[in-house]
DNA sequence: TCTAAATTTCAACATTTCCTGAAATTACTG
DNA sequence: CAGTAATTTCAGGAAATGTTGAAATTTAGA
């Protein structure tokens, strides 16, 4: 591994423990993204200095978070894999992966929870700071879903965009409501 | 503590784990984010069923997390703390400290790297991979600083808007390419 | 300034998470 | 359908993380 890549590589890999994924997970997927070919489990073994097993596993667990992908090489009869190599799109699988191992476990506890009569005044106070949680994930968990397909370059319009999204969002308002409907 | 507050308390608890809190400071966090007063370090203790010294250190990681407030009760000496009750807030401190610890260092690790002139033609394809994750990740940034003191008002809307916002980009775009200038 | 309550520190222990090599399984190929 | 290459599984050990109680420190008030 050439120190250019090795600093990438580690450095991913100490990142990725905060990232859901442990760290010999994200050195793989590191390797796998900054690779122009893609390799196979004896290359990231040993790239990694890792053992095979380890890179089972991880490959096992990768496919899991729909991170990695398989590729074949004519002729050879190992398995080769690689990242998509789209950061936009490993952004977004890796934040739909959280999301539905994190965040929806949690909107369904909150769920359940708000579904109880609270009784005392603590535990109605309790239920209070849970129904706004729960409407802001709610709120964001929509809004995910509904920008989830739309094309890059609509989003980095958006993101270029920055505060100036209020003057835009003041203008539509007020044409909005000279004319007639609000926002749902 | 109530059964009310409990599921929740545990659950924000094993959560907690993978936003670079651990269990037990997820679940102080919970625990303060739904009390309706403040509490001091032995009823955190005694409600969670740890150590007071476990608590201690707790406490000052949250501190350093920006997600706790001390309080005083007059005629009381010990301290006593509390989380933002705004969810809102609440999220917000949350992004701006991991984004402070993890992604800030990645931004620089990318732009040391992206320093160093590539020698191999793997480095060169490497060095084209780091670019446009750093350039995604500048635009993110940038982004969330210029949004990150727009009033709550405005981000709810926004995030109603979903997938109209298409919409109203190109609409923009339209009467400005109509009359003159561009986006930057 | 002294005392006792409150808090913090830290080294030893406990728990969890990770990694490995050996053995088992699967999948090609002759 | 052997025989071998490739991959997976898994129990045990290693490393990392979290927790505790005892001792040290800080703080507030008499």
């Amino acid at each position: 591994m050439s120190p250019y890549v090795e600093s990438f590589v580690m450095h991913i890999g100490e990142m990725g423990s905060r990232w859901g994924l442990n760290r010999t997970l994200g050195q793989m997927c590191a390797l796998l993204y900054i690779s122009p070919q893609p390799l196979n489990a004896d290359e990231i073994a040993d790239a990694l200095s890792i053992s095979r097993s380890n890179v089972s596993m991880g490959l096992k667990e990768l496919k899991g978070w729909r991170l990695i992908r398989p590729a074949t090489i004519p002729g050879d009869r190992r398995e080769y894999w690689s990242t998509p190599k789209d950061v936009w799109e490993l952004f977004r699988v890796l934040a739909e992966e959280r999301h539905r191992r994190e965040v929806q476990p949690t909107l369904s506890m909150l769920r359940e929870t708000l579904m109880v009569e609270p009784t005392t005044d603590d535990d109605r106070y309790a239920q209070e700071r849970l129904r706004e949680m729960h409407e802001l994930i709610e709120l964001l968990t929509n809004w995910m879903d509904e920008i989830h397909d739309l094309p890059p370059r609509t989003l980095i319009r958006l993101l270029k965009l920055g505060r100036r999204i209020q003057s835009l969002l003041d203008k539509r308002r007020k044409t909005r409501n000279s004319t007639q409907s609000n926002d749902r």
